[in-house]
DNA sequence: CGGAGCTTTTCG
DNA sequence: GAAAAGCTCCGC
């Protein structure tokens, strides 16, 4: 007898075993994917991990639905790495999996209901439910059960199906969707019947009463001698003039024939600009220290300070590793904020570069994976975290940028990966090289590069010598005693911006907190709303005039009067870019003031407009979150303003200050990076900080060693390793004793 | 004793 | 993650 261990994809810590005959053990291969029953009536996707003939002992293996694939979906390489993931972030193969392939092809079977047509059916038996149902289905002759909860709002509604079943009302079935679509273009050509010249001439005196046929016919031939390339229908009525009622008609008279292609929806129809790559000497000594790393370790991290020419090494490594005929994955913190690069890396490498990332359809994530799978198109992808788990043939180059960010790392659900270390682990199981970027590596990475772990590179000069820009502290505590405060505007900081718009430069101003303040405040109680769900004081917008939670989307009307006291005296507190953006259109009516955070950039392009319109210079002033510090380069940019620098020193966690020090280097970064010196202007209560005073000189070596002594003080990473426990219950008592006592234990 | 409502277990 | 099985509580 045949056996496979199979990974579902659900939250479960054990393969499970299913029977197959001898002809399916011949086709099956691990990596596969199978359909198989699960539990009392659910079919699901699941991927072969073993195959095997040792019968399970304790019950019988039920055999499967049907295989799948032809060839496997997951490869070897795949699953090792599905393996180490599971061990080391402590979930399941099934959590992997689910965060590893495109959902198209998890097919899930889904419970439809239909009429049951075999005898009519009494409808005074029916109960209200019942009945609704039963009506529903005289419109919709199929109906899936979210359908029904919808139709009766409410959950649990087998038990009422079931009731049904047994009156002969309706029948329940289980179905498979199959969720990939290949998009499918219209072609047109020729019937066969008119290829020769003598028919041709004969075809068109037939048509010489029909003109706009004539015309069609006649842009036909000019399409095909041009090109070989099928002609599609769209591209015939377009060259012809004509609607697409000549063209059917034709079709009709079986003068043309019409039929389809399975079109890729990755495709680049750019020009490739680029080829050589002219490094400055800093560049070049940069790239022959990678090179040199490389030979000795497979991990290398190289810092180089904002604007100095990182892309032009990564590029220089890409062709390198192409030449090799491997290919290459480029990891970027977001991929909405990285359209400049992908350009950039286009104009090099034109249709080699995919791209990947949560974001996109599913069909065109299906697409990416199996032309990754099969080679057949693309050497370099350029994705988000997720895409260290495509299905790389010969990966040989793993580029990741920004790798400071906090991005990499996925919180909820599980796996909760951090995609920086796991490239790591997916470059040893090709023998492939790493690059981390970074112009202020994390405290983790710095200290691998400095025990040795990696190698280590520098790039400390900007790109055609330019100065890194003139960071000065403003200190707003004083600023408010001797009165010198607009809102929330320093005279420092109001006097810079007003130079720099009348040179007609631009200026980009940030604040860390979206929304017009961060919470209310009752005066009388000092009662402020939280939210309902989350534990957390709910912002002020005061667009919509709503409370908003910004972790669950929770919101609420503002109320006049405290909800606890009912006092009605209720201020705002906190500095929100909402409450900026006001401030300023009070302060320059007369320029044009933008605004960048998510509530700004909802929607497929709302991030590229204001990007656009900034570029284009209809934009002056831009004030925005650290959306802003994300590998953005702004020509004209002559000055930035941090409005509050506490707000990010102050915030509750052990990395606050390294992020502090990374954030607002970035956004000073974005200052002055073509010809002229930038300024940065850094508003606080606290100048005399130690990170504050770092980033001024941008010291980052001093901003590493206190880091690390602190680090190394309070035990925590990279000094020393953390894991965290999350307890979860309906009873606060109970969860509470439960994790008393299990802190109790771990001590003992 | 039966059912409702909730928690725990099982799934191969 | 979904569904079945098991458990507790309540009213009769």
């Amino acid at each position: 007898m045949n056996f496979i261990d199979v990974i579902v994809p659900l939250p479960l810590h054990n393969t499970f075993t299913y029977a197959i005959d001898d002809e399916q053990a011949g086709a099956l291969r691990d990596g596969m994917r199978v359909a198989v029953p699960f539990g009392k009536s659910k079919v699901y996707t699941a991927i072969v991990y073993r195959i095997h003939h040792e019968a399970p002992k304790f019950y019988d293996a039920k055999p499967i639905e049907e295989i799948l694939d032809e060839f496997p979906t997951v490869s070897k390489n795949q699953l090792k790495f599905w393996d180490w993931m599971s061990s080391y972030y402590m979930c399941s193969l099934g959590e992997v999996l689910k965060a590893s392939l495109p959902s198209a092809f998890l097919l899930e079977s889904e419970t439809v209901v239909e009429l049951d047509k075999t005898k009519p059916i009494d409808e005074g038996t029916l109960d209200d439910d019942e009945f609704l149902i039963f009506e529903a289905l005289q419109h919709k002759s199929l109906l899936r059960i979210e359908e029904i909860m919808q139709i009766l709002e409410r959950k649990g509604v087998l038990p009422i199906l079931n009731r049904m079943v047994d009156k002969q009302a309706i029948i329940v079935n289980q179905e498979l969707f199959e969720q990939y679509k290949p998009k499918r273009v219209r072609y047109i050509k020729l019937a066969s019947e008119y290829a020769g010249n003598d028919a041709l001439e004969g075809l068109l005196n037939e048509l010489s009463r029909a003109p706009k046929q004539r015309e069609v016919l006649m842009s036909l031939f000019t399409l095909t001698s041009k090109s070989k390339k099928p002609i599609t229908v769209a591209e015939l009525s377009l060259t012809s003039k004509t609607s697409s009622a000549v063209i059917k008609t034709l079709i009709d008279k079986e003068i043309l024939k019409d039929y389809y292609l399975d079109q890729d929806r990755v495709k680049f129809d750019g020009e490739v600009t680029l080829k050589d790559i002219t490094f400055s000497s800093h560049q070049e000594k940069a790239y022959r220290s990678i090179k040199e790393a490389f030979t000795q370790q497979p991990v290398c991290l190289l810092k180089g300070i904002t604007s100095s020419g990182k892309t032009e090494i990564y590029v220089k490594l890409i062709q390198d590793a192409i030449l090799d005929e491997k290919q290459v994955l480029y990891l970027v913190p977001e991929i909405a904020l990285t359209t400049q690069l992908i350009k950039r890396l286009q104009s090099y490498f034109g249709e080699h570069v995919l791209i990947y990332h949560s974001k996109y359809s599913v069909n065109e994530r299906v697409e990416v994976y199996n032309h990754i799978k099969n080679g057949t198109k693309g050497r370099i992808v350029i994705g988000a975290r997720s895409s260290i788990f495509l299905p790389f043939k010969n990966l040989g180059l793993i580029i990741i940028d920004e790798s400071h960010e906090s991005t990499f790392k996925q919180y909820d659900p599980a796996p909760r990966y951090n995609a920086r270390d796991a490239s790591v682990v997916l470059a040893n199981l090709f023998n492939a090289n790493v690059l981390m970027g970074s112009a202020t590596p994390s405290i983790e990475s710095f200290y691998n590069a400095k025990a040795g772990k990696f190698g280590y590179a520098e790039l400390n000069q900007r790109y055609g010598n330019v100065l890194p820009p003139e960071i000065e502290l403003v200190n707003i505590k004083e600023k408010y005693k001797k009165k010198l405060m607009t809102g929330h505007f320093s005279d420092s900081l109001l006097e810079e911006i007003k130079t720099v718009l009348d040179t007609g430069e631009q200026i980009i101003l940030f604040q860390n907190r979206r929304g017009y303040s961060p919470y209310m405040e009752c005066f009388t109680c000092g009662h402020s709303p939280q939210c309902p769900n989350c534990d957390v004081s709910l912002t002020f917008h005061s667009y919509k005039n709503q409370l908003r939670c910004h972790y669950c989307g929770f919101h609420m009307a503002v109320q006049l009067d405290c909800m606890k006291c009912g006092s009605n005296e209720i201020t705002t507190k906190g500095l929100g870019t909402e409450q900026v953006e006001t401030e300023l259109k009070e302060l320059f009516p007369n320029h044009n003031i933008g605004r960048m955070d998510l509530d700004t950039t909802r929607g497929k392009h709302g991030y590229e407009k204001i990007i656009t319109a900034f570029e284009n210079e209809e934009i002056d002033i831009l004030v925005g979150t650290q959306m802003l510090s994300k590998g953005l380069d702004f020509r004209n940019v002559a000055l930035v303003g941090v409005m509050n620098a506490d707000s990010l020193l102050n915030f509750p966690d052990f990395r606050a200050h390294e992020r502090s020090f990374q954030m607002l280097l970035q956004v000073a970064g974005r200052s002055g990076r073509t010809k002229k010196r930038g300024k940065v202007l850094i508003q606080t209560y606290n100048p005399f900080h130690q990170i504050l005073q770092q980033v001024t000189t941008n010291d980052y070596n001093g901003m590493f060693k206190d880091q690390l002594e602190e680090r190394h003080h309070y035990k925590y990473p990279p000094i020393y390793r953390l894991i965290k426990f999350t307890f979860r219950g309906r009873d606060f008592n109970t969860v509470n004793e439960a994790s008393l006592w299990f802190a109790k234990s771990l001590k003992n």
